[in-house]
RNA sequence: GGGCGCAUAGCUCAGUUGGUUCAGAGCACCUGCCUUACAAGCAGGGGGUCGGAGGUUCGAAUCCUUCUGCGCCCACCA
């Protein structure tokens, strides 16, 4: 007995254990020909959120339907240790237990990071399974996996090799939070309201007199090395080279003259603060100038900064501006909208500092990237992408990747360093032994101990781990029989905010790796051949959901809610390729929290229900040896044909990529068509059915839910199970899907033309208060196209059952209500009482349309150039509906006469 | 400052080389139905001069120009 309403929890839990047992998502290398796709690995401390969802449900429906043609389909999941989120974390938890990250050693600090990692590091993996995903789970993998991280030690020593790694000091984007640099992609720039500090220098020969410059940051003024003017700007022309004292502090400074200052911008007058600006450590460097650091690495103002040192440099500039108020140094504040650069990942103020670090030389990877998409070999769903990514790989604009951190959790930098070498030379190996080779070799001492070296402290940047992903995860750089089988992936399902950062990078990895891994035995270098970008998940007023915007509605209690198929259909529909997606997901006006509600969810989960109700109307009905009617036999046979059309259909959406078209066309399929129409033809008044129809429609509800199964792979295989009995390993997710053929267009014409004949009776029952349960008789007028609709075997009692008539007759003449369906006359043969009047001005306003109508056809066709410069085909439509239109008017014109 | 994209029904969006059923879908709304699978439902309905203006064409939501309003990416101007 099946129960009243789809309840999804049960089920889904119970299937994704039998998919488990059977072992259906495990793939090893075989003669097949594979289908691999490898997840994006979320952070290992992160939850699922709607981007998850989003991207992973996709992934699933791809991998899914890959299996379900029979190809080795391989789906390999996994986390990412994403050392600044996990170490912050980290660092939070102990400061929560009150110990200090600095007053733990490495090794420590790397064991809590462990323990925290293996405490809260599944989550998102067991999630995963909630919604469905089909993933390898054998295959899991970290990016800290002992293999992984083996390879990222390896592709350093190899690059540093060919010479396109090197450590320099450079002026680089400071994270005070993290206490890390960070890569350029990781500052995120922001518009803020700031103010404009308009501070007076004075001459230091003539304290009277001075200059005056404007600076957002007045707390850096002691960290000033000159004030900047513009060679040609009269204004300062004959105070260039005098020197002037730093308010506050009264260290002389001297006026120089570079051209790099803007003379129309504040004061035209700019001061030099080499340790904290890009541009002004430029120009420190053209006129040798000294670097004063004033800063520390939390963000504090340090020694050299003389005043308010230890104060935060937020803090610092209010207390700075109070001083230089008081002092008379302050001209004038002017409120001013700057661009700020944020870390990504703490969302601290970037500070710009200079730093020694390690950097990629970009050049040959950036050309590499872009050409690989640009010929084609990776395709990028919407093209459109390849703009944004051409603007960042263009040689004009990329820069060097930096890829150290000063962080615990990652991967550490191979590079040894001997301790009484004052000049740092680093010697890169892949183990301290090889290391120390190097060093006794280059500095001709045989007696230097391991004890003599140090290791570099730093890490390396996440994605110079991920990057290599799609290689690592099959062991690529240990032994290459697995890559050889998997590799090129089909395709990378990613959202385009992380273009730069991973799927540019993977590019460069997979050419720059694969051909020497790979050799004469790659398939493609590619690491994967298309990428479907995802937009980002946006609530209804636009905003990127986030957690820390509180306006993600929880993925899991979604799921318990609409159940994970409901969700899945969802946010699905909401899909389009590269676009945003805008979720709705209330908000409560009181709390203004978000509610967990979802209108999309709720008729994925209604669609649920819909499907396990008509399986319930069909598992009712009794066999009984009797014969298949008319109208049973003719709606199967047009059933089969638009199950073919809509099956055809779905192949295409599918290779564009096109989810929620592919979905819609299915609800719709199974929701009009199967449901409304088809089942109500064939269902028996008294219960029983014959086998042949009971059959059929159990095979047509199969491959529906074949079709389907890719999209909302719980209630499907439910529902394929409950249609008969199965033999074992008989389930719908390695069933292969229905066999793609050319359907019978004119069947599906015709049909259609008969459901708008059926609509339109009800139509005429609704205008005119008739109960739709009693039957009438219809009466077609004798036209050619109702003679041929009703020529096919069985159409009329299809008529006939849907629109409840008792009797259905093409005559000469009929009475009754007059109507059109088409360009045919029908009459439903109803007593009703007509108010002339009214029915006169509805068949006055119809006849002027119509009339209307057909001049402007007429028109079209009086065109000589139309007639001539159109295809045949349209200029034969146009005629066509010339013709329907007179026939019409010629109709409702004898229906007036009648009035 | 450079570049990309979007604007179609109250809302979210389709509309694939200009031409059938080109002005559509879902939700929302209105009307009538507790018809034995489903009220988480059934049957029907109203609603848009396709952002504005010009142009190309026999024909424009679709191509071009321009304006307006949004969104995004990139870029070292204090």
């Amino acid at each position: 007995m099946l129960s009243s309403h789809f309840n999804p929890q049960e089920l889904e839990t119970r299937w994704y254990q039998h998919w488990m047992e059977k072992n259906y998502f495990h793939s090893e290398p075989d003669e097949r020909e594979p289908f691999t796709i490898v997840i994006p690995p979320p952070n290992v401390t992160g939850v699922l959120h709607m981007g998850h969802m989003l991207n992973n449900t996709i992934q699933d429906i791809l991998i899914r339907k890959a299996r379900k043609e029979g190809k080795n389909a391989c789906w390999v999941p996994g986390t990412d240790h994403a050392s600044i989120a996990t170490e912050a974390k980290v660092v939070g938890m102990l400061r929560e237990k009150g110990i200090k990250k600095s007053d733990l050693p490495r090794e420590e600090f790397l064991n809590y990071a462990w323990e925290w990692k293996e405490k809260y590091g599944g989550i998102i993996l067991d999630q995963l399974k909630k919604l469905g995903c089909s993933c390898d789970w054998e295959r899991t993998a970290f990016t800290m996996d002992p293999k992984l991280s083996q390879a990222v030690i390896k592709v350093f020593v190899d690059l540093h090799k060919k010479g396109k790694l090197y450590r320099g000091l450079r002026m680089t984007n400071w994270d005070p939070s993290a206490k890390t640099v960070l890569s350029n992609e990781e500052v995120i720039y922001k518009d803020e309201n700031s103010q404009l500090f308009h501070i007076k220098y004075a001459f230091e020969d003539n304290p009277a007199e001075g200059i005056v410059i404007a600076t957002q940051r007045p707390e850096t003024i002691m960290a000033d090395v000159a004030i900047a003017v513009h060679p040609d700007d009269e204004r300062y022309k004959n105070i260039v080279g005098k020197k002037v004292l730093i308010p506050l502090i009264d260290r002389a400074i001297p006026i120089i003259a570079d051209s790099y200052v803007d003379m129309e911008f504040g004061t035209a007058a700019l001061k030099i603060t080499p340790a904290h600006d890009q541009n002004d450590y430029e120009v420190g460097q053209r006129h040798n100038l000294e670097v004063i650091d004033i800063l520390n690495a939390d963000g504090t103002l340090n020694e050299a900064a003389q005043i308010l040192v230890g104060e935060d440099r937020f803090v610092a500039r209010k207390k700075i501006k109070k001083l230089l108020d008081e002092g008379g140094h302050l001209v004038e504040l002017e409120n001013y909208v700057t661009s700020i650069g944020t870390s990504e990942r703490t969302g601290a103020v970037v500070e710009p500092r200079l730093t020694k670090q390690w950097f990629l030389d970009m050049k040959d990877f950036a050309a590499t990237a872009l050409k690989a998409v640009k010929e084609g070999d990776v395709k990028f769903f919407p093209e459109n992408m390849w703009n944004m990514y051409y603007s960042w790989l263009q040689e004009d604009n990329i820069r060097d990747w930096c890829i150290s951190r000063q962080l615990w959790w990652g991967q550490r930098i191979p590079c040894w360093y001997l301790k009484s070498d004052e000049s740092e030379t680093p010697f890169v190996a892949e183990g301290e032994k090889e290391a120390l080779e190097q060093i006794r070799a280059h500095f001709n001492d045989n007696n230097i101990d391991l004890d003599d070296l140090h290791q570099d402290e730093d890490v390396v940047d996440t994605w110079f781990s991920s990057w290599l992903w799609p290689i690592t995860v099959f062991n690529g750089f240990d032994d290459q029989k697995e890559l050889e089988y998997y590799y090129p992936t089909n395709v990378l399902v990613t959202g385009w905010d992380i273009m730069f950062f991973w799927v540019a990078r993977m590019i460069m990895a997979g050419y720059e790796f694969a051909p020497e891994l790979l050799g004469e035995n790659a398939r493609g270098i590619q690491p994967f051949k298309d990428v479907f970008f995802t937009g980002m998940v946006r609530d209804n007023k636009r905003r990127k959901m986030s957690k820390s915007l509180g306006n993600s509605p929880d993925a899991l209690t979604l799921i318990d809610k609409y159940g994970a198929d409901g969700v899945r259909y969802g946010i699905l529909s909401c899909t389009s390729a590269g676009a945003d997606i805008i979720f709705d997901a209330p908000i409560d006006p009181a709390t203004g929290e978000v509610l967990n509600e979802s209108k999309l969810c709720e008729q994925g989960s209604k669609f649920c229900n819909k499907m396990w109700n008509a399986l319930k109307l069909i598992k009712g009905w009794k066999v009984e040896d009797k014969e298949q009617g008319k109208v049973e036999k003719l709606a199967i046979e047009w059933f089969e044909n638009r199950l073919q059309q809509v099956g055809n259909q779905l192949e295409i959406y599918f290779e564009e990529y096109r989810f929620s078209d592919a979905i819609l066309s299915l609800y719709k399929l199974i929701w009009d068509d199967f449901c409304s129409w088809y089942l109500e033809w064939i269902k028996p008044e008294d219960g029983t059915i014959s086998k042949a129809t009971l059959e059929a429609t159990i095979g047509l509800f199969e491959k529906q839910m074949s079709l389907l199964h890719p999209f909302m792979p719980f209630v499907t295989e439910e529902i394929w199970h409950q249609l008969k009995d199965r033999a074992k390993g008989e389930d719908v997710i390695v069933t292969p899907f229905p066999e793609k053929k050319a359907y019978d267009k004119n069947l599906v014409a015709a049909i259609e033309k008969a459901q708008t004949l059926v609509t339109k009776i009800r139509e005429t029952r609704a205008s005119n208060q008739l109960s739709s349960r009693e039957p009438y008789p219809l009466y077609a007028e004798k036209v050619a196209a109702t003679e041929k609709l009703f020529a096919t075997d069985g159409m009329a009692e299809l008529v006939s059952k849907a629109a409840n008539l008792s009797n259905l007759e093409i005559s000469e003449k009929g009475e009754g209500i007059a109507f059109l369906s088409g360009a045919e006359k029908y009459y439903l043969g109803a007593e009703v009482e007509v108010n002339v009047e009214e029915k006169k001005a509805e068949l006055e306003k119809e006849i002027e349309y119509q009339k209307g109508f057909v001049n402007s056809i007429e028109k079209k066709l009086s065109n000589e150039r139309f007639v001539s410069g159109a295809p045949a085909q349209v200029v034969d439509r146009e005629r066509q509906k010339l013709a329907d239109g007179q026939a019409r008017i010629k109709i409702l014109e004898e229906e007036l006469g009648k009035l």
